[in-house]
DNA sequence: ATCAATCCCTTGCATTGCGAGGTTTTGCGG
DNA sequence: CCGCAAAACCTCGCAATGCAAGGGATTGAT
C-alpha cells in the first residue's frame, strides 16, 4: 500500500464531499426513476451501486427539498417493525429534470474523458 | 423547440452549479496537468473543451486556493498588453491528488453510467 | 485624455453535505 | 410492565464553495 499523506487524504475526502453536491441529487432522481423506494432502501441501494456512502443527514434533507420543488411526491407505507415509511416517486416535473440532467451528465462526462485521455498521453 | 417551464430551467441551473463544485477543481488540474498556464488562458481553455463557463470569480479563488493547498505552484510572466500574467502548475502534491481523483472519478462514472442504463431499459 | 482590452483579485450571499442528536413505533427479553 | 434495540424519519448548525458584482493595474489605440 503506499501511503499518502494525510493532508492529501485531506482534500480528497474534501473534493469527494463536493463531487457529491452535484451527483447526489442525479443518482437518487435516477432511483426513483427506476422504482418507488423509501428512505432507508435509496440509502442501502446507493450503497451498493455507486458505492456512494450516503448519511441520513444528507438524504432526508435533500428529499424534502426535491419534494417541495415537486420533483418527487411521497405516500405514506406501513413499516416492518418501526416507523412508518414514506415511499417516494418520480412526478413528470422530477422526470422531466432528470432528463436535462441526463443529456447534461453526458456531455460534461465526455468531455472529462477527453481530458483525461489527453493527459495520459503525456 | 421544446418549452420546458420556467422553474425546471432554474432547478437544472441550479443542479450545474452544484455539479460544477466537484467537477472544476478536477478539470482545473487536469487542464494544469497537460500544461503550465495562466488564469485567462484555463478560462477559455476550459470553456472551449468542456463547455463550461467559468467565471472569474470562481477561478480565482479556486486557483488561491489550490496555490495555498501547495497543490499547484505560480510564477510571474508578461502580458500581453495587460496586467502581468501568472503562470500555474501542478506541484508533486497535485498530481498525487490527481491520481486519486481520477480513480475516484472513474469509479463513480461507471456506477452512474449503469444507472442509466438500467434505466434506459424501462 | 479617454477608452477598451487584458489580467488579476475581493466581498458577500446562497446553496448544500454532513455529523450529531432527537423522535416515534414495534417487538423482544427480563 | 420496563427497558432496550432496531427501523425509519427528521432537525440544527457548521463548513465548503460557486458566483455575481465590483475594483484595480497596465498597455495601446483613438
Amino acid at each position: 500500500m503506499t501511503r499518502i499523506s494525510p493532508s492529501l487524504a485531506a482534500s480528497t475526502d474534501r473534493w469527494e464531499v463536493q463531487l457529491r453536491k452535484g451527483v447526489l441529487e442525479f443518482i437518487i432522481l435516477l432511483s426513483l426513476d427506476e422504482k418507488e423506494q423509501y428512505g432507508f432502501e435509496l440509502i442501502s441501494g446507493v450503497a451498493r451501486r455507486a458505492a456512494l456512502d450516503v448519511p441520513e443527514g444528507t438524504l432526508y434533507p435533500l428529499l424534502l427539498r426535491l419534494a417541495k420543488e415537486q420533483l418527487v411526491a411521497s405516500r405514506p407505507g406501513a413499516g416492518e417493525g418501526g416507523a412508518p415509511r414514506k415511499y417516494y416517486s418520480l412526478t413528470d416535473s422530477g422526470r422531466a429534470l432528470l432528463g436535462a440532467m441526463r443529456a447534461r451528465w453526458t456531455t460534461l462526462g465526455q468531455s472529462v474523458e477527453a481530458m483525461l485521455l489527453q493527459g495520459d498521453e503525456a
